[in-house]
DNA sequence: ATAACCCTTAAAGTATACTTTAAGTCAAGG
DNA sequence: CCTTGACTTAAAGTATACTTTAAGGGTTAT
């Protein structure tokens, strides 16, 4: 099955000129085309799929293509597609300590404003109470 | 103890530029200036923290400048600044499983250029192994 | 006192990632 | 036949978050 680009674009949540962007932009090879018009097989799904992956992942579009040259010269690079994946691994497993690390300084914020809702003011609260309370250290 | 512009900096990893910004964006309220010169005490490395925290979450400035505005309004804005934080702890709650998603991805494209590197070609991979291998749906 | 060095501002410049616009092509339906 | 609607391109425009530049001020060391 192959699909226009609206509905690649629809399947994929982003909108036509998106793509149409990747495309320009080298990130999307072997987009075949009929009188003139990109029609998106399995094959570019599975592109859209990894470009979506990195690019949520916060790879910026310029590294994305690099992987994307890489891929298009085959076995060769094997290795450096190797180690540019594994790069982007730790940095997302770094990315989510990151984020549970700042979790953490909103979950004492919600106690403090539920704290502050139940006195009726932010003037009166003990900073002590929260360990207390939640057994978790004050970030 | 206070510290000027460059120390502040220095001390959150940022470049004094990017403070004098957000200060210039009213992210920073209650920055007290000696001779026009702006000094960081305890309070004001609070606001930063925070400011790092909703930024690094990926709170755009001008939803933290809004979370400053209600702050400086005192007691009345409580709920309202309570929501704001519990809608960026379900935001930072959803990255986290969006990023654990495609980890798994990532997992699965780790796998293949191993297996890939083994073989000395990806054109001879058989993805039935990845779920044998790892006991892991393909994703 | 004069150079070094840190601070100040406003304004312009940069980077990234799209998004929109303008102008045009092509196939299908009334 | 011609309008409708989806596609095409190149180029310009937008949003966000800084970063750099230019011009200048005040304290300290020689």
């Amino acid at each position: 099955m192959a699909y226009t680009i609206s509905e690649a674009a629809r399947l994929m949540s982003v909108s036509p000129s998106t793509i149409r962007y990747y495309d320009k932009e080298g990130l999307l090879p072997e987009v075949k085309r009929q009188n003139g018009i990109r029609m998106f097989d399995e094959v570019d799904f599975g592109w859209l799929r990894l470009l979506m992956c990195l690019k949520k992942t916060g790879m910026p579009i310029k590294r994305i293509k690099e992987y994307v040259e890489l891929s298009k010269k085959g076995d060769a690079t094997l290795l450096e597609r190797y180690e540019l994946i594994r790069a982007q691994r730790q940095f997302v497993q770094d990315q989510i300590e990151q984020l549970e690390y700042y979790m953490e300084e909103l979950d004492f914020k919600d106690w403090y404003y539920r704290k502050a809702l139940e006195i009726g003011s932010e003037k009166a609260i003990d900073y002590n109470e929260y360990e207390q309370e939640t057994g978790h250290k004050k970030p």
